[in-house]
DNA sequence: CATGAATGAGTATTCATTCAT
DNA sequence: TATGAATGAATACTCATTCAT
């Protein structure tokens, strides 16, 4: 029978775990609250009492507002970086792994995820107020690009991509694509339902990054 | 007498070309601080100082930071309406129009006149500041929309576009080739000079929504 | 059976002696870090975890901050009384008593556990904060200005001091001896050395109030 | 007639001569609150309301609530500074000038005047959050010990003062005396005047320091 | 009893906005 | 008109105290 012995370490992990949960209920809560109304409209009673919490709780998880948002953002990029990698690991073409990618981000399910991350780099203030604690997020960053590097040289290997466009523009043209948030842009009348808008997407981008049948 | 002639108008008119000579001014120093450090981490005084008047006096002209904000990127907006606009009217091929907008909205020295507008969008602090206000841009917006999909239509007429892809998804991505600010995202390591940025991203977007030559 | 002997009283006592002893550990703690950092810049939390023991088990000794405070105060003005009760006991002359009470006020083994009183009177801060909790201080301290006056009192009758002098500001004036403290003032750069200050301090006070040699 | 000239540095000056009388009065409310609470029990909105004012204008004399209480410090001891120098400067002996150096100490008027900074020193509270910012405060206290050190060396050198005594205790002790707080410690029961507490302060002291009449 | 997570009152500080000069 | 001193609402953060486990 399992319960001859009372270990300690479950109880351990209890409390672990909930503490866990409660750190990722405020980061929800958090994010839900900085993609609607930005870093600073948003404080931190704001947020405490959108997870039905005391202000001072928060601080018990998370040590100041911009760490709350900087564990925010690097848990999102960590999400970006573990679809990036199980889906290099796959052994379909460059395209199609790409391919995946976008599709894994555009996912309803997955994009709020990562909604944040890719807010942070298009504010002048959250960049500048990141630039300093970069230093952890950086290397991750890094391995993303790293990655995605990979795939698009095996695809201009393969002939699939045009080798006279830059590895490195295709790679940021390709992150921008990420960004479901400039598909808002000018499309708040939603006359354009994001189902048919991705596969266009992909077909404008994979076709213009392919190689030329001169 | 000096009454002799209506001297009133010109005063007036005079008094009123010092007006707006003020209120540019303060818009290009707001301008310059925003985009700089961000809407919050720049204070009135920041402004004032900037121009080199008195924090009452940014008051004279607009009546709070916010309508200050969005008086500059309505200018902005109206700058990059007169583009599309003066291009419009070309006799180009649409490519080649829209081509020349693009550039000239990279072009360094009409850049930062529409880096605020472009930077508004992409923060959700800005938008969702603006969300209130926008009764008066979204006309200037639905204008340049309208001139836009004239030309893309055009191109699908004359069969430059693939016309299986929509106008409104081509609008919204040559609209997001617009934002330098998505070019800096990872390439902070400055290996793609912007010089070679553009052609290619002009490569890549024309050539993905050029008519497939089946 | 173990109920043959009466076992409850010595259970009591030995939980009770835990229990002092536990609050005398507390004390201890308080005192070490209340003196290095003060009142304000030390936490609960500090004092608890320099005990071992969690933030909440110095509520079950001390109902708040202030109440271990003043318990700290009063037990080292007792341990100031009980000095003076064993000295007074004495035979000696009252030169010799008060310089006896003044040597183990210096003393560093005895030096520490007075200081907090001594500190406590001499900051605003505190003094406001005592002023209210003060009633069961002030016959412990009466009690001690007693002794003291009976001392001097003696000294003068024996011509020892001088009886121009008021007892009361003879008082008043050794107990200003008893802080180490102020003679930190502007001695940081311990450039007199706490054994020969003692003996010059002894020199001018007893000296000062010795009886004049007409 | 003086009036034909309407120079602007008079308006100048009034604007700074109010400046100035506003930063006053915040120093004075400051220390009238500070004396009765002391740092941590006294908020700058109390300082403020006591004054009139708002909270923040407050912060447009001084930058942080630490820069105030130094503020006060520092100009409390320029006054003792300054009264030093005046008696230093006579031709009194050695014992006549720090009597006097004694009495506008003591001197009612004079002495709120440099409450804060004798009780500064009295507070470990006080004391560390000093420490760091003390650079320019310390080369004023070592004029004033510097001065002081003077006089009792006059003083010894003409055989008014005991020799075997070093001067730096002797100026330890006599700064001690300076802190009229000392005599409040076990006197709240004003049964000695201060009236009768000088005179008697300043025999024990300069016969306890007097040449030996061996 | 002991714990330490949760609480929320309290405070320093900032800055857009106003208005007397 | 221009100024900039004054204002006070807003907010991040701390920490004594409580209480469920």
């Amino acid at each position: 029978m399992p319960s001859l012995e009372k270990p300690t370490k479950p109880a351990v992990s209890l409390k672990e775990r909930q503490r866990e949960e409660r750190a990722r209920l405020i980061l929800e809560a958090a994010q839900t609250i900085l993609l609607e109304r930005g870093y600073h409209e948003t404080s931190i009673d704001d947020i405490a009492s959108q997870v039905g919490i005391a202000k001072g709780t928060v601080y018990l998880h998370f040590p100041s507002k911009e760490d709350l948002m900087i564990a925010l953002v690097e848990g999102q990029l960590q999400n970006f970086v573990q679809v990036i990698e199980e889906v290099a690991a796959s052994t379909c073409s460059a395209r199609e792994r790409l391919e995946a990618i976008l599709r894994r981000t555009y996912d309803p399910s997955e994009a709020r995820r990562m909604q944040i991350f890719l807010e942070v780099f298009g504010s002048a203030d959250m960049r500048s107020r990141f630039a300093e604690k970069h230093e952890r997020t950086q290397p991750i960053i890094d391995h993303a690009r790293t990655l995605l590097r990979a795939i698009i040289e095996q695809g201009k290997a393969q002939g699939e991509f045009d080798q006279h466009i830059s590895t490195k523009v295709m790679i940021v043209m390709y992150l921008n694509l990420l960004s479901p948030r400039n598909y808002h842009h000018l499309t708040t009348d939603q006359t354009v339902a994001f189902e048919e808008l991705l596969p266009q997407i992909i077909q404008i981008f994979f076709h213009g990054i392919s190689r030329k049948q001169a």
